[in-house]
DNA sequence: GTGGTCTAGACCACG
DNA sequence: GTGGTCTAGACCACC
């Protein structure tokens, strides 16, 4: 956990179990580690933990069981709403604005996509399963 | 300017700026708007647009004449370096993630990022530059 | 038994036993399975059942007798205790205001209400009594 | 805010405000109490209160502009989501099966709703708004 | 053991 | 002044 990016801690550490989903390294139905056990290996406190996890839970992307733990739930929905696609796409644009400026060509952009999408993105460790 | 978007007021003032930039509609050269003017027009604190006017100018993008204004400085640079490009890959990485559980595929992808190149995205009024 | 709908696991099987009286399913003298047995058929904890089993009891709908069992006991009271309507009051008041927000209008509200009333709400399967 | 009432102080907060919504105390447009101001006057902690306006604002009852406020933001929908009426069907069921231990009838049970619809349920102070 | 709630108090960015 | 984030630590209900 990067306490100086800028980033909100839980909003990372929500990124980071929605990677381990996409990756197949949590399935669907797998239980996440405790809030008190996440918040141990990642440093940081439990309120903050619980913070993502209901997040996640709101996005309908975990579940809870109360007293029992907490599940990866989701499976990805077919259908884009278009609202959030009208966000999506104003996220889009600044992050290529930004892009441009760096020197980044659309070649090499839509490479840094395909690359994304074929390679796993560079097989990563599991970050919040099993071991870390 | 949009108050509930969450994003501060400065970042999309600098967005708005270096798309224009980007679009042609404002050129190397050109005057910006005075920091009072242009916080009339969007209807803004005028500390906002200084901070706006501040930080693109410490990234080389405007430049400061005392007394006599501020202009537009920059041009792409060719080579692209190379810790910018770890983080930008990071931030790819989680708006393609974010896509993902849209429901949005690596062709749709693909296709949004060469709309983007392609259109202009659209042919925009002249936020910054003439008038609003 | 929904794991995941939040509310508590002992009541919900308070529900389902009331429930189950109120449709005739269940009727005063019957006996109820035993905690043991209820608890596999509903697959939780022993626990959870006795604690269900000791609060239906101290609202007087079920009685047990030591070594023999536990049985329907209650008829429904003619009258109407104050205090308690004040606090169903407060539930109703509460359950409408989230109807108004999902967009029911009063009309279709009745409408909800005649429906459980006149129709048994759809004839269901003994959950509670006999076999699951 | 009543602590022993069982249910989190966070989701009376929620419910008194769209209460106050309902009522039009509170108009589209309003600003809310500040954090800070509403924890004073409801005697709870600051956080608490932020819990209820980030859930709100969830909702899409309010909005919050960083560093000006929080707003009432919300018109009613017209059309009702199915998978929420059928949570909410559940929970209607539950109370009225709690009615009817009570000893209320569906004739009492209509006039109780009729009762919230038509009186404005009894003209409360404004909890959340101006004065206290 | 699990998550949920609440408090107290700190620091920060934004306007 | 506003809300947002984070910590530390407490208590609770549920299983």
């Amino acid at each position: 956990m990067n306490q100086k990016s800028g980033r909100p801690l839980y909003e990372q550490l929500m990124y980071g179990i929605k990677e381990d989903i996409l990756l197949g390294i949590l399935q669907v139905g797998d239980k996440l580690p405790s809030v008190r056990e996440m918040a141990q290996r990642q440093l940081v406190n439990p309120n903050t933990v619980a913070k993502a996890y209901k997040a996640l839970e709101a996005q309908g992307i975990i579940e809870t069981v109360l007293g029992r733990g907490t599940f990866v739930a989701m499976q990805l929905s077919g259908d884009v709403d278009d609202r959030q696609l009208q966000i999506f796409k104003q996220q889009l644009s600044e992050l290529l604005t930004e892009a441009t400026y760096m020197g980044l060509t659309e070649q090499k952009m839509q490479a840094l996509v395909a690359e994304w999408y074929g390679g796993n993105h560079g097989i990563k460790s599991k970050q919040f399963s099993e071991n870390d």
